[in-house]
DNA sequence: ACTTTTGTCAACCAAACGGTTAAACAATAC
DNA sequence: GTATTGTTTAACCGTTTGGTTGACAAAAGT
């Protein structure tokens, strides 16, 4: 066992343990368990509980936001983007379903954690999005529209399944395998809602 | 002072801080400091923390929940049905801002907590709209949606700014005052969005 | 009038928690 | 082969936590 391995196994047990449980709910002890090591190397690697979550943290963070960025940078047409993004975000968070939810309720409990790296990259990202949509706008080509609200919209659509996945399951009296299913069709269902709603005919 | 008072100071301050900190995260003590009291008339009127916080939990659910299948259910025309919808819902959340969160973190920690009087209670509710929507798209009357996608369009597009607050008002560079005018602008936004959708030019 | 019940408090308790220590162990360098 | 360095462990420590206790006062019941 390298000290490689160690530090990897850590990180990915304390990634299971506080996505899960979040930073209150997790127990260093369970974290050592749940990677076979004893407590004592949590604090050899990473010093304190706080240093460890603010490892997992920007790993989340970082697996979450290029894809934002690199899609809403990507230049082609505004139909397109729609369509290329929820696919491949609803099919990113498929594989990281803990981590909308996550991130949701560490930021509310303390929003100060985000550093601006993220923001900033992504508000320029947005700019260039901003005058594609005004501009599609204004030659009549899309019905009129605040670019804000139709990113949260698109973004709203993409992740709440997600987050609101226990209520929307008792909800709609789905068990585990049709509400998967129910999330598959969002990939394209989504992108045709949202695209149905701005295009003139 | 009643013991009334003590019972109702302690549910206010228990709501105040399970809701904005979740049960984990939560102190007793701090608690009975927001209340004013001894930390012993938490055991004495609730048994446990975790009694406090059901209490707690109960009452977030019977303040989202009631209005939820109260519009869904009113016999009023589906265009009317998601102005009302949004208008109100909006309006509500803003009131009890945590709720949303407190409810998402919750239940994702523990899907168990659920209790199925609300969830049979609106999938009663649901099953009138189901019809209501698929009777317009037979008839012709708006454009073929799955009753399903279509209330989860407009729940997570209501609901998800709020719970996303920290990250949106990062990204979108804006303070306080203007996130609460991008709110504003929902309650009407949201619906305009979701009928343009569905309906047929 | 006195007895019982209800409400309140300061002090206390055992358990769980994050974190530390000192020594054993393993790997590399000399 | 031995010194040096990095890795791992069991045992430990101080603090915080949810919860309890016993004393006491104010009502309520008789």
């Amino acid at each position: 066992m390298s000290n490689q391995d160690t530090e990897q196994k850590i990180l990915n047990a304390a990634t299971d343990v506080f996505q899960s449980k979040g930073m209150d709910g997790a127990r260093m002890q369970e974290i050592a368990d749940k990677a076979n090591i004893n407590k004592a190397m949590l604090h050899y690697y990473y010093r304190s509980k706080q240093k460890l979550f603010e490892a997992v943290f920007k790993t989340a963070i970082s697996i979450m936001a290029p894809k934002l960025t690199e899609i809403i940078e990507k230049e082609e047409p505004l139909f397109d983007k729609i369509k290329h993004f929820t696919n491949s975000y609803i099919n990113l968070i498929s594989k990281h379903s803990y981590i909308p939810t996550f991130i949701i309720h560490e930021l509310n409990r303390n929003p100060e954690i985000l550093q601006d790296t993220f923001v900033k990259q992504f508000g320029n990202s947005f700019n260039k999005m901003k005058t594609q949509v005004n501009e599609m706008v204004e030659n009549g080509e899309i019905r009129p529209i605040e670019p804000e609200h139709l990113i949260i919209n698109v973004v709203a659509m993409s992740i709440f399944p997600f987050v609101a996945k226990p209520i929307l399951k008792a909800v709609l009296q789905k068990d585990e395998a049709d509400y998967q299913l129910l999330l598959e069709e969002r990939k394209t269902h989504v992108a045709d809602f949202v695209i149905n709603s701005i295009k003139i005919n």
